[in-house]
RNA sequence: GCUGAGGUGGCGAAAUCGGCAGACGCGCAAGGUUUAGAACCUUGUGGGGGCAACCUCUUGGGAGUUCAAAUCUCCCCCUCAGCACCA
C-alpha cells in the first residue's frame, strides 16, 4: 500500500471536525479534565495568504497543545483573524477593493490554509475582530477606560505617518519609522485620545519578575517601561523689572538621577517646546534667534536626529538660574538635546559627569566643574589617608613627556604631598622644579582628582590618597639643579605618552598605577584639544565625563561623602524631593483611518460651553449609552485615508451627526476609530465570550464562571516582534479590567515563549527578495505532516530556523518508512525485546521532556533514532510500534492517526465508544528500570586521551573495572611501563589513568 | 555607543551540574537495483599523515584553571537582533 498523504490527511480532517475531538467540554458537568488553554497569536490577513511564519509558529504551539491533551488535559486551541486595523485596510487600497469585501475573502482563504496544516484547532469558536459583536466589546473597554479615568483627549505632538496617514502611538514608531510601512515619521501637533499606561508602569514593571516568559521578551519590556529614580529640584530664575512681585519668582524644575552632582551643575538646559521660553519671551534679549532656534529643531525628522548627534543649542541671554546648592548664578539654554517628553522638559547640566552635557559643554565653552572623584586601585586593610599632587609635564617642542625614571625601571610622576594650608597649585610647581629642574612654564591645568588606594612599596604600606593632578606645559627646556630627598632616587626622563603607559601597565598589579595612568590619558587629551601635542591620536586620548559614583570633592559640606549617599542628603538640602521616572508614555488610541472600530464618543458643543460633561476635566464628552453599543462601522465608499489629521468618517454627515445623550441637542460623534492593538488587547477573552455567540457578557455571571475555569491562558506561544506591542498593550487592558471588577486576574498569560524567527537561504523572507515560501506548495507536495515536522526539525523552536528546499526529503523517508513498516512490516507475537525495549523506554522519556521544553528538533531526532533500530529489529513487538506513533502523533498528526487506527486490531471493538483517536489516547510512561542496558561501554583515558573502550555490566564494582583496564594490552603500551598516579573514575563514562 | 543572543564539518545542527566533540538529518562518494533516469537500499563521509592497524590536529582568536574544557575564568575579534541624546 503507498503512503498516499493527501487521501489520509482529507480523510482525519473530516473526521476530526465531525466529532469534534478538538472542542473542549466547556462548563459541562462530569468534566473532570484539568484544563489547558493553548494560544498562540492569531493572525492579522493582510497579504496575499498565510504566511509561512504564522505556519512555523501555529505548528510549534499546536505540538505543544497536542502532547498536553494527550495528557489528559481538556485543550482549548482557538483561532481567529485579527482583520481590523492599517494592515489589513493598506492592502485592501493596495488591491484597490473594498476592505470589507476583501475580509470576506481573506477569511475563506486563511481559514481554508489553516486548515490544511494539521492544528487540532478549536473552530466552533473563532472569532473575527471586525465582526460587530466582537468589536461592541473592544468599544465597551473603550468606555470602560473612560470611566474609570484612563482615556483622556490630549492635544500634544505626536508620531504622524505621511504614508498611513495616520497618527501612530510610540511603540509603533519605533526609531522614526511606521511599524507597519516603514515611512518615515513625522512630528505632528495633534489633539487625541490616550490609554493612560503609564499609570500602570511600575505594575507592568514589578509583575514581570514574577512571569514565566521568555528572557528577551522581559528585558524589552523592562527596557521600554524604562524606570529609573532620581529627584525634582528647583531652580529659581529671577527676573527683574517686572512690576508684579508673583511673577518675579519663576522656578525652573528639573528632574535628575544624580543629584550628588548638583554643585558640578554650571549650566541648564531646556526642550525648545519647553513653556518656559514663551513666558519669559520679553524677558529674553535674543528672542529672534531663540525661535529661529526652536523653528529649525522642530522641523528636524527624527532620522536627521539619530544621524547627526552634534549638539546645537542657543543661550537664553539675559536670564539667568541660580544653583540652589551653592547659590551661583548659572546660563540658561535651549538646545534639543533635551526632550519634553522625558522627566520635565529641562535638566541642570552637569558637565563634568554626564557624557552628553560635557559634549555640550565642550562646544559652547562652557566652565566644567568636578564633584565627584573616582576611586582607583584596589581597596586593602590598615590603609594610611594622604593628601598628593602630580604633575605631568609636557614640553611642546621635544613633542614629549617628562618623568622621573627610577633605579627599578619604573617611571614616575613628579609628585609630593599637600601641605595643609598651601595652595595646591603652588605646591605642585615647588615639587616639580625640586624633582625635575624645571621651571619655565607657560600654562598650567587642573586636570581632576582621584582617589587611589595602592601599596607603597618604598615604605612597604597601603595607602589612600586623594591625588589631585596638574598638567604643566614648558616654555622651554630650561633646567636648574634638582633638590632631591634621600629616598627620591631617579632621574628626569623624556619620553612618550605610550612608553609612560606601557611602562606602568606592565607594573599594574591591583590597579597601583591606575590613578596614573587616567591622569596621563586626560592630560594627553588636554594638550591634544590645546594644540600643544601634534603627533598622539586624539580619537586615543579622547576626554569624557566620568560617570560613575565615587566621593564628593568640590562640594561644600558634602565633600568626602560617597556619592550614593549624597544623592538623598543634597535633595533634602536644596528641598528637592525624590521621583520615580518611567521612559513609558500614554498609549495613543486614535486612528485617522476608515477600517477599525469607532470609538464610542460623542461631542456636544452646547456642554461644553456650560461646563457639562461626564468627566470634569473633559466638558462637552459623553459615552455612548452601552445599550447602544456598537457604534456599527457605516459601509461608505469613500473610505480612503485623508491626511487632513481627520478620518474618512468625519466626511459621513449621516454618522457623524447625532444627539447628546444629556441635553438631547445637536452633538458630534467621534470619527477616528481605535488602534488594532486595541482589539488584540482583549481576544483571549473573546473567545470564550465566542462560546455563546457574545451572548454572554464580560460582566455576566455566566460569563465569569467560564472566565474562572479557563483563565488565565495557560501557554501563550508567539513572535518576540511584538514585545512591546501586544505583549504590554494587553498585559495593561487585563490590569485595568481587573481594577475595574470584570475579571480576576491580572496576568493574562503566566506563561509565554517566543519561537525564533523561519528564515530563508540565511536570509529574512521578504517579498522584494523573493525569497517567501509559500506553505501550500509545500504541504502539496509533501502533505502536512512532512511540512509539520520539516520545520520542526529546522532548529530548536525558540531559535528559529533556516528553511533549506533540501533538507524536507529527509523526513518525507522517515514517514515513508514509518508508513512501510506500520503496514508492510511484519510483527512477532513473541517479540524479542533486549535493546529495543531499552532504547523505546530512552526515546518516550527524551521526546517527552523534549516537547515540554520545545525542542522539537531533537525530540524529532530521538524518533529516527528509535525508527532506526526498530527497522533492523527481527521479532519486532506491534505494542513497541503503536507507543511509537504516540510519541509521533503531536508532530504527525494525520499518519499516526491512520497507522493508529489501522493497527488497532482486535482492540477496535474492545469497549471504547465511539471514535477512539490517537490524539485522545495516554501520551505513554517509561518505566525507569529499563533506561539502562545491562551494560555499558566504558571510555578508557591515559592522561586524559581515550586509548581503549570496554564493555562493563552494569555493576561491576570500581577496583574490578579497573584492574581489568590495567590488563589491556593498548592500555598497557600507552602506559609505557610507568605506575598510575591517579585514577578518575566516573561511572558510565570514563575511565582515566593518569601517570 | 548601550543591551541581549550567538560563533562547532560542505550545510541545518547535537552535546553545557566539565567526562569519548560532530548525535540526527541534508549533501556528497562508492556499490546494489534499473534498458536508462528518478525513487529506493547498503556502505563510507571533520582536516592532515599512513597500504594498514593506527597516529595527530580540530568547537571564532589568544591566555589561564583542571586528571579532563565546545562547556569555567580573563582579554580580543566577528555576526545577528533590539534600543538609541530617557537627564
Amino acid at each position: 500500500m503507498k503512503y498516499n498523504f493527501s487521501a489520509i490527511e482529507k480523510k482525519w480532517a473530516a473526521k476530526w471536525l465531525k466529532e469534534k475531538i478538538y472542542e473542549p467540554d466547556f462548563g459541562k458537568s462530569g468534566n473532570k479534565k484539568r484544563k489547558f488553554y493553548n494560544l498562540m497569536m492569531f493572525p492579522y490577513p493582510s497579504a496575499e495568504g498565510l504566511h509561512v511564519g504564522n505556519a512555523y509558529a501555529f505548528i510549534g504551539s499546536d505540538i505543544y497543545g497536542r502532547f498536553k491533551r494527550m495528557q489528559g488535559y481538556d485543550v482549548f486551541e482557538p483561532m481567529g483573524l485579527d482583520g481590523f486595523g492599517i494592515h489589513s485596510e493598506n492592502y485592501a487600497l493596495k488591491i484597490g477593493t473594498h476592505p470589507l469585501k476583501q475580509s470576506e475573502a481573506s477569511e475563506k482563504r486563511f481559514y481554508g490554509q489553516l486548515k490544511n496544516i494539521g492544528n487540532g484547532f478549536a473552530w466552533d469558536e473563532r472569532l473575527e475582530t471586525y465582526k460587530p459583536e466582537y468589536y461592541k466589546w473592544t468599544q465597551w473597554i473603550f468606555t470602560e477606560m473612560w470611566r474609570n479615568g484612563l482615556a483622556y483627549r490630549k492635544k500634544q505632538e505626536v508620531n504622524w505617518c505621511p504614508s498611513c496617514k495616520t497618527v501612530l502611538s510610540d511603540e509603533q514608531a519605533e526609531g522614526g519609522k511606521c511599524e507597519r510601512c516603514a515611512s518615515e515619521v513625522v512630528k505632528k501637533e495633534l489633539e487625541q485620545w490616550f490609554f493612560r499606561i503609564t499609570k500602570y508602569a511600575g505594575k507592568l514593571l514589578k509583575n514581570l519578575d514574577e512571569i514565566d516568559w521568555s528572557e528577551k521578551v522581559k528585558i524589552a519590556q523592562r527596557n521600554w517601561i524604562g524606570k529609573s529614580e532620581g529627584a525634582l529640584i528647583k531652580f529659581k530664575v529671577p527676573i527683574s523689572n517686572i512690576k508684579n512681585k508673583e511673577e518675579s519668582e519663576i522656578y525652573l524644575e528639573v528632574f535628575t538621577t544624580r543629584p550628588d552632582t548638583l554643585f558640578g551643575a554650571t549650566y541648564m538646559v531646556v526642550a525648545p517646546e519647553h513653556e518656559i521660553i514663551g513666558r519669559l519671551r520679553d524677558k529674553i534679549q535674543n528672542n529672534k534667534e531663540v525661535e529661529n532656534y526652536i523653528f529649525k529643531s522642530k522641523k528636524k525628522t527624527t532620522e536627521e536626529r539619530i544621524e547627526n548627534k552634534e549638539k546645537t543649542g542657543v543661550e537664553l541671554k539675559s536670564i539667568k538660574a541660580i544653583n540652589p546648592a551653592n547659590n551661583e548664578e548659572i546660563p540658561i539654554f535651549v538646545a534639543d538635546y533635551v526632550l519634553m517628553g522625558y522627566g520635565t522638559g529641562a535638566i541642570m547640566a552637569v558637565p563634568a559627569h554626564d557624557e552628553r552635557d560635557f559634549e555640550f559643554a565642550k562646544q559652547f565653552q562652557l566652565p566644567v566643574r568636578q564633584v565627584v572623584a573616582e576611586e582607583t586601585g584596589m581597596k586593602r586593610e590598615k590603609e594610611e589617608r594622604r593628601d598628593g599632587v602630580f604633575v605631568i609635564v609636557f614640553d611642546p617642542n621635544r613633542q614629549k613627556y617628562a618623568a622621573g625614571r627610577q633605579e627599578n625601571g619604573i617611571l614616575r610622576l613628579f609628585s609630593g604631598g599637600a601641605d595643609t594650608g598651601e595652595n595646591m597649585k603652588n605646591s605642585a610647581l615647588r615639587e616639580l622644579s625640586e624633582e625635575s629642574g624645571l621651571y619655565d612654564f607657560q600654562k598650567m591645568d587642573e586636570i581632576g582628582t582621584v582617589f587611589a588606594h595602592y601599596h607603597n612599596s618604598l615604605r612597604n604600606v597601603n595607602r589612600i590618597t586623594k591625588a589631585v593632578s596638574f598638567l604643566v606645559v614648558l616654555k622651554s627646556g630650561k633646567t636648574k639643579p634638582v633638590k632631591l630627598e634621600k629616598h627620591e632616587k631617579f632621574t628626569l626622563e623624556w619620553t612618550t605618552a605610550e612608553d609612560m603607559e606601557k611602562n606602568w601597565e606592565e607594573h599594574n598589579k591591583e590597579g597601583d598605577f591606575d590613578h596614573w595612568i587616567k591622569f596621563l590619558r586626560q592630560s594627553v587629551g588636554q594638550c591634544i584639544e590645546f594644540g600643544f601635542d601634534k603627533k598622539n591620536d586624539p580619537e586615543r586620548y579622547k576626554t569624557s565625563a566620568y560617570e560613575g559614583d565615587g566621593i564628593l570633592v568640590n562640594s561644600e559640606n558634602f565633600t568626602g561623602m560617597d556619592s550614593e549617599k549624597a544623592r538623598w542628603k543634597i535633595t533634602e538640602f536644596v528641598g528637592g524631593k525624590k521621583q520615580t521616572q518611567y521612559r513609558l508614555r500614554d498609549w495613543l488610541i486614535s486612528r485617522q483611518r476608515y477600517w477599525g472600530p469607532p470609538i464610542p464618543m460623542i461631542f456636544c458643543e452646547k456642554c461644553s460651553v456650560s461646563g457639562n460633561g461626564e468627566q470634569k476635566n473633559m466638558p462637552g464628552w459623553y459615552t455612548v449609552p452601552e445599550s447602544e453599543l456598537p457604534v456599527k462601522l457605516p459601509n461608505i465608499l469613500n473610505f480612503r485615508p485623508r491626511g487632513t489629521g481627520e478620518s474618512p468618517l468625519a466626511s459621513e454627515k449621516k454618522f457623524y451627526e447625532t444627539k447628546c445623550p444629556a441635553c438631547g441637542n445637536a452633538a458630534r460623534r467621534e470619527t477616528d476609530v481605535s488602534d488594532t492593538f486595541l482589539d488584540s488587547a482583549w481576544y483571549y477573552i473573546g473567545y470564550l465570550m465566542k462560546i455563546s455567540n457574545f451572548k454572554f457578557q464580560i460582566k455576566d455571571s455566566r460569563f465569569s464562571e467560564i472566565a474562572r475555569q479557563w483563565l488565565p491562558v495557560d501557554a501563550y506561544i508567539g513572535g518576540a516582534e511584538h514585545s512591546v506591542l501586544h505583549l504590554l498593550y494587553v498585559r495593561f487592558v487585563a490590569m485595568a479590567l481587573k481594577d475595574f471588577g470584570h475579571i480576576s486576574f491580572e496576568e493574562p498569560f503566566p506563561k509565554f515563549r517566543a519561537h525564533g524567527l523561519l528564515v530563508k537561504d540565511g536570509a529574512k523572507m521578504s517579498k522584494s527578495k523573493g525569497n517567501v515560501v509559500n506553505p501550500d506548495e509545500y504541504i502539496n507536495k509533501f502533505g502536512a505532516d512532512t511540512f509539520r515536522m520539516y520545520l520542526m526539525f529546522l532548529a530548536p523552536f525558540e531559535c528559529g530556523g533556516d528553511f533549506r528546499d533540501g533538507g524536507i526529503l529527509g523526513i518525507s523517508r522517515f514517514l515513508e518508512r514509518v508508513w512501510k513498516i506500520g503496514t508492510q512490516g511484519e510483527f512477532s507475537d513473541s517479540p524479542a525485546l533486549g535493546d529495543t525495549e531499552h532504547l523505546l523506554h530512552k526515546t518516550v522519556k527524551k521526546v517527552g521532556e523534549d516537547v515540554e521544553s520545545l525542542q522539537y528538533n531533537t525530540a524529532i531526532s530521538a524518533l529516527m533514532i528509535f525508527l532506526n533500530k526498530f527497522e533492523k529489529t527481527k521479532n519486532r513487538s506491534l505494542e513497541h510500534f503503536r507507543t511509537f506513533l504516540l510519541l509521533l502523533a503531536p508532530f504527525a498528526p494525520f499518519v499516526a492517526e491512520e497507522l493508529w487506527q489501522m493497527t488497532l486490531g482486535e482492540n477496535k471493538s474492545a469497549g471504547f465508544p465511539g471514535f477512539n483517536s490517537i490524539h485522545k489516547a495516554e501520551w505513554p510512561s517509561y518505566d525507569a528500570k529499563k533506561l539502562e542496558a545491562d551494560y555499558f561501554v566504558l571510555a578508557i583515558q591515559v592522561n586524559g586521551k581515550v586509548r581503549d573502550e570496554m564493555e562493563v555490566p552494569k555493576n561491576m564494582p570500581q577496583g574490578e573495572i579497573e584492574k581489568h583496564a590495567l590488563q589491556r594490552e593498548r592500555i598497557l603500551k600507552f602506559m609505557e611501563e610507568k605506575k598510575p598516579k591517579r585514577i578518575i573514575f566516573v561511572p558510565g563514562k570514563i575511565l582515566n589513568i593518569v601517570l
